[in-house]
Parts: C-alpha cells; structure tokens; sequence
DNA sequence: GAATTTTAGGAAAACGCTTGACATATGGTG
DNA sequence: CACCATATGTCAAGCGTTTTCCTAAAATTC
C-alpha cells in the first residue's frame, strides 16, 4: 500500500504538498503538481478510504435501507431494478452502496446506531412497512436520506404515481366496456392503500358498483394468495369481468387458476398486473399491465440524495413524483366490439 | 458523535482503559471495565469505524463482484438468492457487503486497486465471464477471496454441481422414456461448458443419438433466443421429445412458442428448466427443472470466505461442490406407461 | 530599492481508535 | 522485610489523510 509519505520521499516534497497536488489544490505550482501526479500513478498510488473517511467524516458510502423484508431488494424485480439503477447512479459519483436488511440479525444496534457506526452519507429507504420506533428514530435522525413510495414532509422522497397509475389502468379497462373490475390487492402498505383509494375514486366517479366481495387482499409476489382470492372471484353469483392484481407475480397466481379451470384468457376473463416486469412481457399473451419507471425512481432518488448529501443547506425535501406507462398487452379483452369468436 | 476520550473523561480513567474494556481485554478489571461499559451505554456510544478501520487495516466489508453483467444481481433470482444467503451470514459477522459492478462507470481504475481502496477484507466474485487480464489481476491478488461456480486452485470456490445436476434432469427424463432429447444452453460460461460436457456424456453413454441440430446456444434468462431456438427444434424432420432449457425463465420462451403453435406441455412435448426458481413452481403444470441450493452456496462461501479473512495461514483453498435437487414438475411426460388419452 | 503583495510549499495538528511498552499497586514467598 | 510475580491501568505512538496556519521566496508596486 503506497502512500502519501512514500510519494513525498520519491519527490523531496512534504505530504502536504503531495495530498495538494492530488487534490488539486490551487496553491501549488503546476509543475509540482505534475511531478507529484506522475509519480503517484507510476507508483500505483490508491488513497486510503478509511484515513480519508476518518478525516472528512464522508464515507463516500450509502446504505441501501430494506424494512418490510430484506429478501425482497433480492427478489422482487421492482426492488432489485430500483437498486440497480441507484447503484450504477451511485457508483458515476464514486459511492459505494449498501443494502442493508434492517430486519437482520446482525442488526442487534437500532438502525441509526449501526448507521452511525458505519458513517453512511445518506441512506435510501425503501420497502417500508409499518413504521416502528426505531424507523421513526432514522427519519428523524441527522443523515441525509431519501425514501422511495414512501412521505414524510421533512424528507425527500421519490414516488410511483400508483394513484394516476391505477386510474390510467382502469380508465383503459373501462374504455374496453368492462364495468365488473375486482380488485385483488397486497399487503397493506402506502403504495397499496394508494391504490385502493384510487381504485375506489374511480369507481366512484364511472358509477361502477363495487361489492366487498370485489376487494380482496392479498399479498405482493405471492402466487398462492392470489390463485385462492381469484378461485373466490369466480365463484361469486356475478364474478367480474376483469381482475386487478397486486403485482404481475401475483397475476400468474392468477393464470394458473384460469388453466386450472380451464377459462382463457383473455376470452373469457381479463386481467391486470402491475409493475411491468419482464415476465409480464414475456408471458403470452403479454400481461396488461403498469410499468413503473424503476429507472427513473433510482436515478432521481440517487441524484436527490447527493444534493442532500452534497449542499445539506440549500437543500429543500421534495417529493417527486413519477408516472408508469401503461403497458397494453393482450390480457383485457375488449368488450365494446363484436365478439368475432 | 460520543468518542471513547468522551467516555474516559466521564469515567476518569483514560482513552485506553475505554477501549479495552469495550473491547473485553483481560487487563482490566471486572469492575472498571463494567463501569466503562455501562457509562457506553447509557451515552449510546458507536464506535467510529473508519478510525478503527485506519488502525487495524479491517473494515468489516465484503465485496460481491459481479463481472459478466452487473444488472445480474439485481434481476436473476439464482444470483439474487445467493446474494440474499451471503448477506445474511455475513451480517452475523457483522460484515457488510457492497456489490460491485465489476464493468460499471465508476471502475476507472482496475478492480484490483478499486478493493484497495476501499479496503474490503474480502470479496466474493460470482458471475464470471470471460477472465481479462484485470480479471486475473484480482484473482492473483493478496486479498482473500473465494469464487462462485468457476474454479481456481489456488483460490477457495463454491460451485454448484452441474455436471451431476445435468445428469440427474437427464436420467429422469431418459427413465421416463425420452430418446431424442434436445439441450438450448447459454452463453459461453464455465457453467454451460461443464452441462454441455455432461449432456454429451449422459447421451453417449445412454446411446442416444445426438444431431447437432439438437444443441442449440441462446442467452441465460433470455425468453426470445430461447423461443427462436425452440421453433428451429419444432421444425427438424426429427424434431426432439424433449427440450433442456438454459434457465427457468428461457423456458418460458419455450412455452410461448408452444403456446403459439398450439402444442400443449407435457402432451406433446416435454421440457425442463435449470434453478428451480420461484417462477418454476409458479408455473401451471410446475416446471421441472433443477433447484440449485441457493442458500447454501450462499453460506458456504460466506463462511469460506470468513475463514480466509479471519486465519489466512490455515486457509487451505477447496473447492465445495453442492448438489442440486430434482424439482419433479409435471413437465416432462411418463412415455413409459401407455398414454391415457 | 524599499515596501507590499502574491505565490508556493511546509509544519503540525487532528480525526478516533488500538496496542505494546511501561508504571504502579497488590499480594505472595522465602 | 526484601524480593518477585501478578494484576491493573496509563502513555504514547501511529494508522493515512486533510487542512489551517505559517514562512520564505518571488513578484509587484510605488
């Protein structure tokens, strides 16, 4: 391991100078400068992240906070994609990130502990659940952070817009004749009761009935929950014409039900998913469905963060809200023309 | 930010007794060092862990480096299951993890010197393509380190057992009457090599002719190259009664073209997967394919990896290999018993 | 050419922690 | 009681940086 002291000896200069002209500190001659910066790369000169940490109090590292369920950044594509476009926003400006399961084992410490201990810069919060003491006492901490489908006033945050999203879905769902839509939705979360309330409002307004037996929970990427709630929809004395999933994973629940009793799709029943992930496009027909810009949710978040991080003093929480397109694929039959079949 | 010369003066003893009655050193008494610990606790002290990182050359960080796609992590659930494992044995250990995207933006300067910076006590390389000379540069390298499903002698590996997972899909499938049975592979990997070696070997062995028409490359969790493959099997003068997919969702190209050309699975043909992911069991019928032990992969690096760190001069590099379990879906038709109907 | 400003570089402290060498106190032994 | 072993705690160096303050030399001004 190089060092500045050793680069300062090759050169006869201090390691002031040395950690200047690295730096690009204006108060050293070009010439030293150069001379300086060739030897440091002759020499395979890498700083030391921990020195420098310890001096700055800047880590140049972020955490990556998973609360309902840390499998989930693991599993669940709309996490993992958020995380990889965070990571490769991240990894432009030089910071490290973390994911940090903040159910784990090894979180023995309250979360601000442990970040504290660790020295992250900021932290992006998402999957969040219920909000325990010890998340409450991270929000309200010191570290700059960010949360994702997730408000608090005094925090940036970064949101799918699951309110227009949902409406946008039903609004071509109606638009298609349908007027029975069921609503099959997770577990409950700000993002579901988002799309609950959404769900609700339009109907309302299009003047479709919506009986309780219509609303049935259950949960996000989870195929069983979803089959039984679907077998439940289609016993009803007047089942719906389209079901609304919690997530495209729960929306195969739903495919192996139809199989199961032999009903087509979407012949005989429409569905929808939500989240638009690659096995909605790669399911035939391709699943209907909302594609939330994952991308954007993880750059925007990262890029909030930074601000955050980078100009504590200017910067000013917002929440930012960003639309899904809907994804038409071939799962809601269209009802207002002839059947040709 | 308490310090431990907080807590000394508290105290009135000095920064060292502090530290050694954190630390359980038997040089301090029982009950100066209860006081101290208790005086800790009650300022809800944390240490600062790049100052004990600069001090003892340990920062308590793992990296997972993913070469052959970045993106791989975050999307392929194999990948993401064995991430899922690792993190949670290491954050017993108290270790953090950091993937690093090993052809991301950020790496400027090589892999090598970006460890050195950062100083992770370990690393983990799963997803290994093509082996650069920067590549080679880690794998020689001083840091401790241990590989996932490729093989170095001189390094520690934990792979999983593909050529004995091949051959137990290709016994079942071979047992229950399949003759022509065809294998769509991925990519050029050290994992395709070692199932292509074992399909030919099985096949030979068994007698069983294979075409080379019936061994087809596509892309790991691909569905489209998987589904093009597919259709130039289905249209062979002899085409196969079986197909070998290169992962669980390829085959789900594979269904899709099925689907398309209305020929029902397993009736018609049969097919089977590799991973035993989620998505496998959530098909209708279940997908049969092999389930690969994820979690244990998972652990045994992490715990391999733990033992390099933490007893460099006992590590004797091994390579574990770990077997995968039949995950008998009904994909794959009995051609033994006289069909039904 | 003296006074002043500017420029280039160095000395040293500090960040918070660990750890081996050292000092003091305590108790046991012959 | 002198001597030594053990137990307990302190000192201080040092990990590799950054950064403030300072000095010496050079450049500028009058």
């Amino acid at each position: 391991m190089i060092t500045l002291k050793e680069i300062a000896e090759r050169c006869g200069c201090s390691v002031a100078t040395v950690s200047k002209s690295l730096n690009e500190m204006p108060d050293i001659s070009a010439l030293t400068a150069q001379r300086v910066r060739d030897a440091a790369s002759e020499m395979g000169y890498q700083p030391n992240a921990a020195a420098r940490t310890l001096k700055t109090n800047r880590s140049r590292t972020i955490g990556l906070m998973f609360f309902l369920d840390g499998r989930s950044v693991w599993s669940h594509e709309y996490f993992g994609m958020i995380a990889a476009s965070i990571q490769s926003e991240m990894e432009e400006s030089g910071y490290d990130l973390t994911p940090i399961n903040c159910d784990g084992v090894g979180m023995r410490a309250s979360q601000l502990n442990y970040c504290r201990y660790r020295g992250y810069d900021g932290l992006i919060v998402m999957s969040v659940g219920s909000t325990g003491e010890s998340f409450m006492e991270l929000i309200d901490s010191e570290i700059p952070l960010v949360t994702i489908d997730y408000e608090f006033h005094h925090r940036g945050a970064v949101i799918s817009d699951n309110v227009q999203g949902m409406r946008d879905l039903l609004t071509y769902i109606h638009g298609r004749g349908h007027r029975r839509i069921a609503f099959i939705h997770g577990e409950d979360t700000s993002v579901t009761r988002n799309r609950l309330a959404s769900y609700y409002t339009f109907c309302d307004e299009a003047g479709l009935c919506v009986p309780d037996a219509y609303v049935k929970p259950a949960i996000y990427r989870q195929t069983q929950r979803a089959q039984a709630a679907t077998r439940e929809l289609l016993a009803l004395a007047q089942p719906p014409t389209c079901i609304l999933y919690p997530d495209d994973y729960a929306a195969v629940g739903g495919l192996n039900e139809f199989r199961r009793q032999h009903i087509t799709v979407p012949a005989q029943i429409s569905i929808a998913g939500y989240d638009g992930i690659e096995l909605a496009r790669d399911l035939t027909p391709m699943l209907t469905t909302i594609q939330q810009d994952t991308t954007g949710i993880g750059r925007h978040a990262a890029r909030m963060l930074l601000k955050a991080i980078e100009k504590p003093r200017n910067f000013i929480p917002r929440h930012m809200v960003l639309p899904g397109k809907l994804l038409e694929g071939g799962t809601v039959k269209d009802l207002t023309v002839p059947d040709a079949g």
